[in-house]
DNA sequence: TGGTGAAATGAACAGTGTTCATTTATTTTG
DNA sequence: CAAAATAAATGAACACTGTTCATTTCACCA
């Protein structure tokens, strides 16, 4: 084991730290509220030190957004096994909904956060998402094969899909749930899934 | 007129002198971005100033929301020129998405920014968001006459709608829409509206 | 005109992201 | 092993942030 290697491997090491640090710091006070000397102070090192490591706050965003679709992508894996498309297309909302519920910070990081999505530069980055955006749009082709859905554009139809799903996960993110006061969040989410997989399978 | 009428027109004068700027250089920086510095400088007042006619940077978002409301409301007021219920439903969506990309970043504080919605505090001044909600209800307790969406709860199903809509009109507003790269984003959100409302309405 | 109360000020405080000359630690070379 | 070279970490400094508050300014009334 050369020094070299060594070098490379504490260097990761130290870039995991960070993102292990802001990942917390993130999740726990939000994307702007998350300043570089909380990162700093939680992994005892200076401020100065993070900018050895990242080019910058936006920098250490794009890395954990990576790491999110990362994590959606490996809980999407099961569905493989799901052989009924229609069922598939069902438990991948669900896998989706649960995720955000579950993951609410990351979550918004991904989908909802304003900070820094610099269209052009970041088209390379957006491979997890296209990744995961493809995958619908297959589940979605298999289901046109069995008559769903006829006549659709897929990228229409996964859009309204997407977005459907996505506006619930993101009134409940940003707390727009509490307009319904006696409404529990999560039976807001629960049966407006129900809801939407009802309509969306009515047959013609 | 009195002098103590001229001072509480002033009062007003200066509130809302503060709301226009602060409205501009929000809409231009983001909420987090803007600084009360850059409001006060716009209207050539010392930063102090602005905290004599607002309690802190969120009491002024607020007052933008509820002014956001206001607008939303007003646009829907032909709405109830309207006979058919289903009709007012779509045209309603049709309005509400409208509003979402013309005031992009209206909607964006109404809807998404994270900012400052502290539940309890503000329940009071949910009226114009509650009046909106309701409104909706409304409209979709009328179609239940008609015999649409039978044996569903009101709540859910708003929500479920509202939610459908918001996603596309978030996901427009944060910019998630690049996902599809070779479809513009008008158009996606003209044909996810269309498809939605397609499921939405088929009959059983 | 002088006094009073309201309005506006701007310095001060504690925080922010980021940079960079300096210091410290480690590795390589003589 | 010591010295030179390289790499890593530091923390002070800069220009900014939201917010407070003692001080000043100024329009009003007696």
């Amino acid at each position: 084991m050369t020094i070299a290697t060594r070098k490379q491997r504490e260097k990761l090491e130290m870039r995991r730290a960070i993102l292990e640090a802001a990942k917390e710091i993130f999740l726990e006070k939000g994307f702007y509220s998350a300043s570089i000397r909380n990162i700093a102070e939680k992994i005892e090192y200076s401020p100065g030190t993070i900018y050895l490591y990242f080019k910058d706050k936006n920098d250490i965003f794009h890395a954990l957004h990576e790491e999110g679709f990362t994590k959606l992508l490996g809980m999407m894996q099961p569905l493989q096994h799901v052989a009924n498309p229609v069922e598939r297309l069902i438990a991948m909302g669900k896998i989706y909904m649960e995720f955000a519920y579950n993951n609410k910070d990351l979550y918004d990081l991904m989908f909802i956060m304003e900070a820094p999505i610099h269209a052009e530069i970041d088209r390379d980055r957006w491979e997890m998402g296209d990744k995961t955006l493809n995958y619908l749009k297959e589940v979605l082709y298999d289901c046109q094969q069995m008559g769903y859905f006829p006549n659709k554009d897929l990228d229409y139809l996964s859009f309204m899909i997407w977005s459907s799903l996505h506006g619930m996960c993101a009134l409940y993110c940003r707390k727009r749930c509490h307009a319904y006061e006696h409404q529990q969040e999560i039976e807001l989410l629960k049966n407006g899934m129900d809801y939407f997989i009802d309509i969306l399978l009515k047959k013609l």
